[in-house]
DNA sequence: GCGATCAGCT
DNA sequence: CACAGCTGATCGC
């Protein structure tokens, strides 16, 4: 048991950084790495910054020093940058804002971070101290819904529904210009009675659109817990003796299990004491008072969601030792391939073998098309500026036609 | 050995 | 598929 705790998802923090700082001697040694042939090499480099020169010669933005800080980071008319730690220090930049918590994001971040001053939320402030060991100095945390001054700009963050300490930047600038960088997020509903998106007009938008895409469609989180919630009871009715499993990779997705814990009051949630301390950090006392400590008392656990394999499930149940003999177990991913929507998720298939079940749930902390829509139409931004899906300059022009639908109608 | 990075993979 | 990592190889120190 031991060893499969250990090898699979004990190690060391389990949820630490890989990527830290740049080195400045990196160069050379990385053009001799292969390299993925890709038809739009040279337009890729020229977007993501490379000078002419490297771009004729073939190079690719491997060499993070000579890698240069994309344009969508890089706040105009503000030293802020968003998101943007992996690039050395940034010309010009004296506030480094970070979104939220999620290693694309704050990639470039770690103990010897010395480029400037961090602007987060305060969950996302305890965990670079946590888990990144980033120096307290140059940690500056913001309460949500409250205004700052930050370098002569007027300063928001908004929750932005998507995992823990996530939140959107709301920028007032000293001539009037306002912009919105939504980080990541799930737009919904609630979202458009903000008071300050209610009271400033939004001229530039940078916009998450990893899901800018009509065939994105998914049911809200609401369904799906309900979804995860009905379907645990009914494997519990038949079989009082399951294990309840949900993934997760770092942090994110804790409705989840938050929910299958309240409504079925099986009480405690047991994990690794890594995560453990992680989710503790957040300070929800709905959520940290479910823990439990023992493997073998508690009926629901959560696991690294690259664990749920039928095949180390089987195991994990043998390890447990008569406690269980069956597995139940969710896999919370951002979008399933079956056209699951609201009204389908019933026919949600799942893999099982033997006494392990293993179901996809579209639970996603991203918009969906619709939403994303929903909420573009409701701000009317002047111009939009994708932050995901632009490496390539097709789905480029495919997001601003559609862009331009939907600010025309 | 250790930290940092990338391609490849899921 | 796409998410948000994880793994192994490799390099510099």
């Amino acid at each position: 048991m031991d060893y499969l705790y250990k090898r699979i998802y004990c190690k060391c923090g389990g949820l630490k950084n890989r990527g830290l700082q740049i080195h400045p001697n990196l160069g050379i040694s990385m053009e001799t790495r292969k390299r993925k042939k890709s038809e739009n090499e040279k337009e890729q480099g020229a977007f993501f910054g490379l000078n002419q020169k490297e771009i004729e010669k073939g190079k690719k933005p491997a060499i993070v020093q000579s890698r240069s800080c994309p344009f969508y980071k890089k706040i105009p008319g503000t030293p802020f940058t968003v998101d943007a730690f992996r690039y050395g220090a940034i010309e010009g930049c004296s506030a480094y804002f970070l979104s939220h918590f999620h290693s694309d994001h704050y990639g470039g971040l770690g103990k010897r971070w010395c480029h400037g001053p961090i602007y987060c939320t305060s969950i996302t402030a305890r965990l670079l101290n946590i888990c990144l060991s980033v120096n307290k100095r140059y940690i500056c945390a913001l309460e949500l819904d409250k205004e700052y001054e930050v370098g002569g700009v007027k300063v928001m963050l908004i929750e932005a529904n998507h995992c823990p300490g996530a939140a959107l930047i709301h920028l007032r600038l000293r001539d009037g210009r306002t912009y919105l960088h939504t980080g990541d997020f799930r737009a919904s509903k609630s979202m458009q009675s903000h008071p300050i998106l209610l009271s400033y007009h939004v001229n530039v938008l940078y916009l998450d659109t990893t899901y800018c895409n009509p065939k994105y469609r998914f049911p809200s989180k609401e369904e799906v817990i309900d979804f995860v919630v009905r379907t645990t009871r009914k494997y519990l009715q038949k079989q009082p003796k399951t294990l309840i499993v949900v993934g997760a990779y770092s942090i994110g997705k804790e409705r989840v299990y938050l929910a299958i814990s309240q409504s079925l009051q099986i009480l405690p949630i047991y994990t690794d004491a890594s995560r453990r301390k992680i989710l503790e950090s957040f300070g929800w006392s709905e959520l940290s008072g479910r823990f439990s400590n023992s493997r073998h008392s508690s009926p629901l656990h959560v696991l690294p969601l690259s664990f749920l394999s039928l095949e180390n499930l089987n195991k994990y149940l043998q390890t447990l030792n008569q406690r269980f003999n069956a597995v139940l177990a969710f896999r919370p991913t951002g979008w399933t391939f079956s056209e699951a929507t609201g009204s389908k998720l019933d026919m949600i298939k799942p893999t099982s073998r033997g006494s392990v079940t293993i179901f996809g749930v579209p639970y996603s902390e991203h918009s969906s098309f619709n939403e994303l829509r929903d909420f573009v139409k409701f701000l009317r931004p002047e111009k939009i500026i994708p932050t995901v899906n632009v490496s390539s300059s097709g789905s480029r022009d495919k997001m601003q036609a559609l862009f331009n639908n939907w600010l025309n109608s």
